[in-house]
DNA sequence: CCTCATGTTGAGGTAACCTCAGCATGTCGA
DNA sequence: TCGACATGCTGAGGTTACCTCAACATGAGG
């Protein structure tokens, strides 16, 4: 019965998912990480990188390292923040915009491929689950 | 409602349990891929790191890297496989059944803190659902 | 015994994090 | 209005947990 502990489980399913993501990802050319950013400044718009890092969970210090590659990549773009020179505010260009639809198209289809095996009451029931453990 | 994908959300959880899982191993000195190994090495006994890594779903040549951790820290040895000449044979050393046992107490104490604010009828329901997109 | 497959490992690389320290700017109390 | 401390960002450098590729030893089949 006990074979693994809840949170090996969890890791498992974590790993399985993660080599999928990596995959859906591959062919739009950014990182998992990357596509959480935008992810987030799609949801909430234009922030400063701190910002993001609360959002992402992450140092701010990382942040600044996911706006430098997207900026790279021409997805963001860091204007001035009006309200204090010291912050820069972090927004997505069109082509972020539009990237950000294909990652949520692309999400959409792993989404499905990975947790199509559970039928529609146990993904209810999943989502619920993990809202509450997130919070 | 869909404020965002499963997958996202699967994801902010697997942040919050990795920050903490880091926490709990902290103090017995070894990572989390180290307590994994280890728990593999517990439930199936000895084998060779080609193995070791199938069951840990990473490559081969990253099974190597965590037995030399493992080894240097005189928890796993390795000899050579009397039915292969090219093989080794990693198995738990005194100090790293041990460790075992500590580790498992301790993911215990994790899995309350983090899966307690969980009543027993969903923890039940979580487990069965990762199980299914474990396999 | 030659060829091909298999098991392990050295070398070197990557993604996604981290901390620490430094600089610019903001804020507030004296 | 000026010094002290706080805040926002980023350079430098480190870590973990992976990866691929190629070398090398050994095994197995024709």
């Amino acid at each position: 019965m006990e074979d693994s502990t809840l949170s090996e489980l969890f890791w498992s399913v974590a790993r399985r998912l993660r080599h999928l993501g990596k995959e859906t990802l591959e062919p739009l050319g950014i990182s998992p990480s990357q596509a959480r950013a935008i992810g987030e400044l799609t949801r909430h718009g234009s922030m400063r990188p701190g910002v993001l890092a609360e959002h992402l969970r992450i140092a701010a210090r990382s942040a600044t390292e996911v706006v430098d590659d997207l900026q790279e990549r021409g997805l963001v773009e860091r204007d001035h923040d009006p309200a204090d020179r010291r912050a820069t505010l972090v927004s997505l260009t069109r082509a972020g915009r539009e990237t950000a639809e294909r990652i949520k198209a692309t999400r959409q289809a792993e989404a499905e491929r990975f947790f199509g095996s559970l039928d529609p009451a146990d993904r209810t029931e999943l989502t619920r689950i993990l809202r509450t453990l997130r919070d």
